[in-house]
DNA sequence: GTGCTTTGTTGCGAACTTGTCACCTTTCCG
DNA sequence: CGGAAAGGTGACAAGTTCGCAACAAAGCAC
């Protein structure tokens, strides 16, 4: 549990009324996921390109910039488009509206539910995304490439692969955000500790050291010059 | 019992006497096994590694080759190693002997014997190792370590190993996760109070001592640097 | 009490990890 | 093309981790 917090799903609650982004967070934290949060469209887009959450609660009713907007711009943005969103609505009804403009939320659920409804929908989601069908959501398969985050073992086509601790993570961390690119100053954060003084250039280093151990399975660490490093959509 | 043939157990009995082969085929049969045999420690080899029977009762006592050395063999080869053994002695005093040798075989039954009992033995194994359907689930069993739970009892290759308090109840959590790493915190969690205040280092200790008198057993205690422990997954 | 076992702590050294730097190579762009 | 910026690479020194052994404290039987 302690040991594999850096690769707990982080969703982004994004609701105005903090009764409800509790209620929610309560439930996301209980089912093990890391849950950040943000009162409105504004936070919301800057925590979803910063912190790179790996789906999005997004209420459809929000101050100022409002949900559907939020969303359009959410999947606009190459740093944010690959993220599911499940959408938040007050009625029934809306949800036809919404669909109607195809904006391209995920999932859609309505007021009021049942906490254990968003969490089946949103692990659903996690599921689709990972490749993984019913697997483990603690074991991450792309390919020849196996990582398995409670064992901490790492195969390339059936071959393990050692790694160090940081290597480890770091790879887990590029590999659970599949196809997002991660600046480097936001895997320090993620995989380093929380306000790292380190040289963004040890990244590169350890990207190095990584794609010499993966041997074949190199190719998923894409550079993204200018940017940071994306894990390879496949 | 079970209806279709080639879901029945397949048990290979090696026995150079005739007779000894026939009662003990006859009472397999009747329990709803299939049953094959060997004359010799070389027809046992063969037919284990082509027929690949679920179980094995190995008579110690064997011309050429002795039941020993098949034994040693049958566990060095990746093909056969994960067969469990039953051995038959002709004396009681055999078993210590066999005993100290270490060589893993997973149950020992002294002639005469009862069928009833050589039967409930065997069956008894087959569950275990079936993901222990049915099975003690307080009794961990990993190859030649077994570790009773509830008796506080840990022998390896059927030798008593004497643990203290902590030493029993470190390897016992380590074992019952089997494959994951379980870090230092963790584990002073759960093996010593909820919020000890214990250095980490001290697991490392416990580690040590407990590698030190498992012996042969002590390749299941893997470290996983920068990270913690873990029950290797075989 | 005395002697024995258990258990946590500490210090040492070897092996491993890891952040940084200097130096290349590649890419970009006018 | 030429220069600049970004990223790859190898080397290295400082830091960390872990096994081990010795020690000290606590517990326990007699």
């Amino acid at each position: 549990m302690v040991t594999t917090d850096f690769v707990k799903p982080k969703i982004l609650v994004v609701d105005d009324e903090p009764d409800a982004v509790d209620l929610i967070a309560f439930n996301l934290k209980a089912a093990g996921f890391r849950v950040t949060a943000a009162p409105d469209g504004e936070v919301a887009l800057k925590k979803a390109r910063q912190e790179s959450p790996d789906l999005i609660v997004l209420d459809l009713m929000l101050p100022e910039v409002d949900g559907l907007e939020v969303c359009k711009i959410l999947r606009r943005d190459t740093a944010t488009a690959g993220i599911p969103i499940v959408m938040l609505t007050a009625r029934a009804e809306e949800v036809d509206r919404v669909l109607g403009l195809e904006l391209g939320a995920d999932d859609y659920i309505t007021k009021p539910f049942s906490p254990r409804e968003l969490v089946l929908r949103i692990k659903n989601l996690l599921r689709r995304r990972h490749g993984g069908e019913g697997g483990d959501p603690d074991r991450l398969q792309i390919d020849e490439l196996v990582i398995d985050v409670p064992r901490h073992l790492v195969t390339v086509a059936g071959r393990a692969v050692e790694l160090t601790a940081t290597e480890f993570r770091l790879l887990s961390v590029l590999a659970q955000r599949r196809g997002r690119v991660q600046s480097r100053d936001q895997l320090l954060r993620d995989v380093w500790d929380y306000d790292s003084l380190i040289d963004t250039r040890t990244v590169d280093t350890h990207i190095r050291r990584l794609r010499e151990k993966l041997g074949k399975a190199a190719r998923f660490l894409d550079t993204v010059r200018g940017v940071g490093y994306r894990f390879a959509e496949s």
